[in-house]
RNA sequence: GCUCCCGUAGCUCAAUCAGGAGAGCGCCAGCCUGACGUGCUGGAGGUCGGAGGUGCGAUCCCUCCCGGGGGCACCA
């Protein structure tokens, strides 16, 4: 056919066009429901479900997320082809914090307003908004990467079910006594005013100064200090200092300290030497200049001597505690239990000390500062400094760079800060908590966080066998591990508008109006299961779990609780029951605590509340949405896709999430919520720092899938995916205002507004700003682009190629498709070598693809499939046979072959690119539409079990098809080929010569070669082959030693060139040779090596001792 | 400070159990070969970061050094 006709009806286009696909693609699955998760009735069919690490709702998706969307659709595309009884659950995260932070920041820079100003229902309302425009444009995203999600069940972690999840969670947590509220010191945000988690917190370097100050003792007596020296980095907190700690025993742990120094210096590599010795020689200076000073302040503590605080001349104790370390700055330590994490713990060793809060929720000083009231913080620093200074109070300012806690949401610096807040229980309690209550699967753990570290121990089943493994690499268990090894009580209270508010309704006994009608409600709700509670001590604050409709009745009685300073807290467990209990309960005067959960609380009840945990039937859903319950036999999604299978992520959230997932999975339900954890690289920018969304340095995969396609994209993703190895993507932005690449690495970040906003650019010609992640309204929106994606638009060309040519030889579709010979079974006799041998090759290459897909390595995957169809199929079966193609005696058993082949490598490549392959499925069905070897194969045609490839079987390996001898035979007729070719390069003739050429083999050899001598002519070009084991070298002619054999090539002998050629080979020959007969002669080796490795040495030795032989003989007859 | 990972071709990354170093891109040369120039054929290119050690044998195991990155903790 010349080039310029029309393309038959049906024939595919000359070259590959994602764009043409794409849509339609997408719009078949769709519209058949490729994707939808209907739980199979029959228990015993596997199931497989992966919950989506649902992205958050603060900006668009990058490629770090398109990466782990594409894992988790190439798993689950895997496995739904398998067989499996798939879910792939969609949805997106409130993100709290993040979102709220997002949106405010907005609001004053567009408006110039605070929350404050516009209140909570509208701020709350137009986060929503927020929220429904971000959901819509990942959900956009995530299907123009062709994800498999079950769209059907797409969920919220606000949305009604999953809150309704949320409530149940709090509500069984806080009656096993799990969730508490306590004094803690958090992490407060004074800008964003509120707690934030340790994880929420950077750590930055910044130069700060340290301040000196003197604290003169209370009526010292002779011979002993006026005056202790502490520090600080945050003078103003002395405000708040409750007492000067001392170590109680400085010799003895001066001593210690020197000893260790000491040990260090005498295990010191070269270049710490230095350091180590000074390090030594400054402690034992300190047995003179501090140690006195130090012994005398221990005995003053002991007596319970005081010393002044200076400018607010607070009389405060010396204590002694260990915390102070002689060895450390004056060897005394100021102690301000409610602003220091470590002066708490001490506060909490001498609780006589009290705590004395000097902070407001703003950031500005309260009473407790006494005339630095209302001050900022940082005013207050300045002015306690000036103060102190005056009078002569100030020993000395340094200035230092210092190690300071930012808050990852607001940026500014955070501060320890007394406040009441609610925990989950991570660490064991008395009798061990109880998993999986009232399910089949309950059972005891002592703790939670122990629960989650004994679930990855490896010896450790839950009741139905499962357990928790990390994938591809193990290590990353000891991450986890380690983390929840500290069992830190985890902090689930955020003083924010937007987030699930806390579902606890509080008073003292003093502000309740009628202790009576308390108790009656109590006793009712607690019997009706509707109400659980606690009460806290007055005094410790200590909370008590309320156990039986009773126990509040008898605690007003007793004496230690009946006083009016114990609070009662009582949980309503749904919004039913909130109906019932709210008016009644706020009408005694209890008010609803104003906080709202972290976001990570409902993130990890992700697996079963998607489900319609607690229950399914009864889940409101959105209209259109499936319901959750069992009905027409089927059983509810919850007991269908709980637990699950697999949870795909980087790695940067295995504590943050999978532990937590893992710990209320566990408590909620008695089972792990999956078992496999797959953690995938990073994307990296060019600079090779990580992308997220924060640092704004993402680049959106809508500009690659719109430059390349999203399979492009898609095979470049799973081609990078090898082990955890974090992966470099350099990228560079299209300018919108000059069309020039500007490379993202070296460009400048732009300032716009005052500001730095993150991924915002500047342009080097225009110096203009654009946005490459699109989260800014008003700043120029560039497209990105990175040229590593050009190898997956090449290869999805080649594939659909490929398909074109093998579709262009099979029957032509429609009414003209019955003039074909019908499809028949072939045996193998009927078969030519070369439909054998590529029979054996899909074998084994369908074999290599699944067992690299069940160990975790998509690169591995992705290359035995690349390996087959681009190396086998195209690159010699397709060329095999053309020949055969054009005679129609032989053209329909090769098609039949041809047509299998494609059907099967279609398969085995559509979870890797699923746009394309899917589209030459239905091109290939229409020409072809049963398919087959032996029998027909299952999945090709609507009749045998649905037309989408999607939908098809996962291709079966036939290892019967597997014939070594085959493969070997066909492997020298290919290196024979490659022998022709190099030659003809040698010696520069154009292909288009033919060439005579003769080949001298062993008999065997011969005896087989000559029986593909017809492909070696085609393949390589020859007019005529010979092939024997007495064949003459005829005169003139170049050779080349493959192995065994001797190929030569007539009337190409250039004798200098030849002679050039052949002697650098016998240089190759010889000095591999000498190599392994140097190792041979070695005694050693022949005595200690393994036998058979020697064996092999052997075997090598003679092979290129043969090649020589051959090489010399070429030479020699030059 | 503790701890983990990485360093292999110009670039981005592989290499199972220690036993002849690979892929893709890029580069060089040739090719308008009956689907594909987003292609085909052939080729060059590596002191496996450095130095020691153990082994018959080290890219691989051990120690140290250099360089890069992550996690945890702490800072009077």
């Amino acid at each position: 056919m010349a080039p310029e006709a029309a393309p038959t009806e049906g024939e595919l286009p000359r070259t590959y066009d994602p764009r043409a696909i794409e849509g339609a693609v997408t719009a078949s699955w769709v519209e058949a429901g490729a994707f939808a998760a209907v739980p199979d009735p029959d228990p015993d069919r596997r199931r497989y479900v992966v919950m989506m690490p649902l992205p958050n709702v603060t900006g668009a998706l990058h490629m770090g997320h398109a990466m782990d969307n594409v894992m988790q659709d190439l798993l689950t595309r895997w496995h739904r082809m398998a067989g499996d009884d798939t879910l792939w659950q969609p949805g997106t995260d409130h993100a709290g914090i993040a979102t709220q932070a997002v949106v405010e920041k907005r609001l004053l820079e567009l408006e110039g307003k605070t929350r404050l100003d516009i209140g909570r229902e509208a701020l709350v309302a137009r986060i929503w908004a927020w929220k429904d425009e971000y959901q819509a444009r990942i959900v956009r995203q995530q299907q123009a990467m062709g994800c498999g999600c079950a769209w059907d069940r797409q969920r919220f972690t606000m949305d009604p079910v999953c809150s309704a999840a949320v409530r149940e969670a709090f509500f069984r947590l806080f009656q096993d006594g799990l969730i508490y509220r306590g004094d803690r010191l958090v992490n407060w945000d004074c800008h964003l005013q509120t707690a934030v988690a340790d994880d929420e917190i950077v750590v930055e370097t910044v130069q700060g100064t340290f301040t000196y100050i003197r604290y003169p003792v209370l009526d010292p007596r002779p011979g002993e200090p006026d005056h202790v020296v502490v520090a600080t980095t945050r003078p103003e907190t002395m405000l708040g200092d409750t007492a000067v700690a001392v170590h109680p025993a400085p010799r003895g742990a001066l001593e210690a300290a020197l000893r260790a120094a000491e040990d260090k210096l005498a295990a010191a590599p070269g270049k710490e030497r230095a350091a180590a010795e000074a390090e030594v020689a400054r402690l034992r200076a300190r047995f003179d200049s501090h140690l006195p000073g130090l012994e005398a302040l221990a005995r003053m503590a002991a007596d319970g001597r005081r010393v002044v605080l200076p400018l607010l001349e607070r009389p405060i104790p010396i204590v002694a505690d260990a915390w102070a370390k002689p060895e450390l700055g004056s060897g005394c330590v100021k102690i301000t239990p409610a602003h220091d994490p470590n002066d708490h713990e001490v506060g909490k060793r001498h609780p006589a000390l009290g705590a004395i809060n000097i902070l407001n929720p703003d950031g500005t000083l309260n009473q407790n500062a006494g005339p630095y009231a209302g001050l900022d913080r940082f005013v207050a620093r300045k002015r306690v400094v000036a103060d102190l200074e005056a009078a002569g109070r100030l020993e000395k300012v340094e200035e230092r760079t210092i190690e300071l806690g930012h808050s990852d949401r607001s940026k500014t610096p955070v501060e320890p800060y007394l406040s009441k807040q609610w925990f989950v229980r991570m660490g064991d309690v008395p009798g061990g908590v109880v998993l999986g209550r009232g399910t089949p699967r309950e059972h005891r753990a002592p703790g939670l966080a122990q629960a989650a570290i004994d679930a990855a121990s490896g010896t450790w089943r839950s009741p139905t066998g499962r357990a928790l493994a990390f994938h591809p690499d193990a290590r990353y268990q000891a991450t986890y591990t380690a983390w929840l090894a500290e069992k830190r009580d985890w902090c689930i209270s955020r003083q924010l508008w937007w987030g699930h508010r806390i579902a606890v309704w509080r008073a003292t006994l003093g502000e309740v109006a009628d202790r009576a009608a308390l108790v009656a409600a109590v006793r009712a709700g607690v019997a009706a299961g509707t109400l659980c509670g606690q009460v806290a001590h007055a005094r410790t604050g200590e909370p008590l779990r309320l156990e039986g409709p009773d126990h509040l009745a008898r605690l007003l009685d007793d004496p230690e609780w009946g006083v009016p300073g114990t609070e009662v807290a009582l949980c309503i467990r749904d919004e039913r029951a909130e109906a019932t209990h709210q008016g009644p309960l706020e009408a005694l005067g209890l008010a609803r605590d104003p906080d709202v959960l972290d976001t990570w609380f409902s993130s990890a009840l992700w697996p079963f509340s998607t489900l319609g945990w607690p229950d399914p039937a009864g889940a409101p859903t959105d209209a259109g949405q499936p319901g959750l319950g069992a009905r027409d036999g089927r059983p509810s999604s919850l007991d269908a896709y709980y637990p699950g299978s697999c949870l795909v992520t980087g790695r940067d959230i295995i504590t943050l999430w999978v532990a937590r997932m893992v710990m209320l999975g566990l408590h909620a339900l008695g089972d792990l919520p999956f078992t496999d954890v797959f953690v995938h690289a990073n994307i990296q920018d060019g600079k090779g720092v990580r992308m997220s969304k924060t640092a704004g340095n993402g680049i959106d995969p809508l500009d690659i899938i719109a430059a390349f396609g999203a399979d492009a994209m898609r095979y470049v993703l799973c081609d990078m995916q090898t082990g955890t190895q974090d992966i470099r993507l350099p990228v560079q932005a299209i300018s919108p205002f000059t069309g020039k690449p500007v490379e993202l690495a070296t460009a400048k970040q732009a300032v716009v507004r005052g500001s730095k906003l993150r991924g915002v650019y500047e342009d080097p010609d225009t110096r203009e700003p654009f946005d490459v992640i699109g989260t800014y309204e008003g700043i120029a929106k560039a497209a990105t682009t990175s040229d590593r994606f050009e190898v997956g638009r090449n290869f999805c060309n080649k594939l659909w190629n490929a398909a074109r040519f093998a579709l262009l030889n099979l029957p032509a579709p429609g009414p003209s498709a019955d003039s074909g010979p019908a499809w028949a079974p072939l045996a193998r006799a009927a078969l030519a070598a070369e439909d054998r041998w590529i029979l054996g090759r899909l074998a084994r290459g369908t074999a290599l693809v699944t067992a690299r897909l069940e160990a975790y390595d998509p690169s591995g995957a992705l290359g035995a499939a690349r390996e087959l169809f681009w190396g086998d199929v195209c690159d010699w079966y397709l060329e095999l046979i053309k020949p055969r193609l054009r005679d129609e005696a032989t053209a329909p058993v090769a098609r039949q072959v041809l047509a299998f082949a494609l059907d099967q490598v279609l398969r085995l490549l559509h979870p890797f690119v699923p746009f394309v392959s899917e589209a030459l499925w239905a091109q290939l069905g229409r020409q072809a539409p049963t398919r087959g070897i032996t029998a027909p194969l299952a999945g090709a045609t609507a009749a045998s079990g649905g037309g989408l490839l999607a939908r098809a079987p996962w291709p079966v390996a036939d290892a019967s098809w597997e014939d070594a001898a085959l493969e070997a035979e066909l492997e020298r007729m290919r290196e024979v080929t490659r022998a022709v070719r190099d030659l003809r390069a040698k010696y520069g003739v154009p292909p288009s010569k033919r060439l005579d050429a003769r080949v001298r083999a062993p008999a065997v050899a011969a005896a087989s070669l000559a029986g593909l001598a017809q492909h070696v002519q085609a393949m390589a070009g020859l007019a005529t082959l010979e092939v024997g084991d007495a064949v003459e070298r005829p005169r003139n002619s170049a050779v080349q030693v493959v192995g065994e054999l001797e190929v030569y090539l007539a009337d190409v002998l250039d004798p200098e060139k030849e002679r050039a050629r052949l002697e650098k080979q016998r240089e190759q020959a010889q000095k591999q040779l000498a190599a392994l007969e140097k190792k041979l002669g070695n005694e050693a080796f022949v005595a200690r090596a393994p036998a058979e490795v020697v064996a092999a040495e052997r075997a090598r030795q003679a092979e290129l001792q043969a090649q020589l032989a051959g090489i010399e003989q070429g030479l020699a007859r030059l």
